[in-house]
DNA sequence: TTAATGACTGGCC
DNA sequence: TGGCCAGCCATTA
């Protein structure tokens, strides 16, 4: 329990994310010490679908929904980010730098 | 048990 | 300027 893993260490992070607030992989990754490790965020998703880990807060460095073909719905992703005030164009976060969220700078 | 994949990123040619 | 390769950890077959 004490002893965490990648994932549930990325599972804490995004859960922390606020309201109208987004994230990218390499900030998690970079967050957890292993820049490298993106990829395996983007994986942490993929299995966060089972946990309640708010994962359309997490985008690519891009700000681009790369991960909205794994939700249920083709825009329910983007729906979700909109409904959080955050507006999507073509797929892509506007402002993405107005709403990032650096777990390096508040945690 | 071994090998391959996975919603990414950064660097190099 | 644009495309390709390597790295990271965990899960699945």
């Amino acid at each position: 329990m004490t002893e965490v893993s990648f994932f549930e260490k990325v599972y804490q992070v995004v859960k922390l994310i606020p309201y109208g607030k987004v994230t990218s992989y390499g900030a998690i990754a970079n967050y957890l010490g292993a820049s490298g490790s993106a990829r395996m965020v983007g994986w942490a998703m993929n299995a966060s679908k089972k946990q309640e880990v708010p994962a359309h807060r997490v985008v690519n460095r891009n700000g681009l929904l790369t991960g909205k073909h794994h939700f249920d719905g083709t825009n329910l992703m983007q729906q979700l980010l909109e409904n959080e005030g955050i507006e999507i164009v073509d797929n892509k976060i506007q402002n993405f730098e107005k709403h990032f969220w650096d777990p390096m700078k508040e945690l």
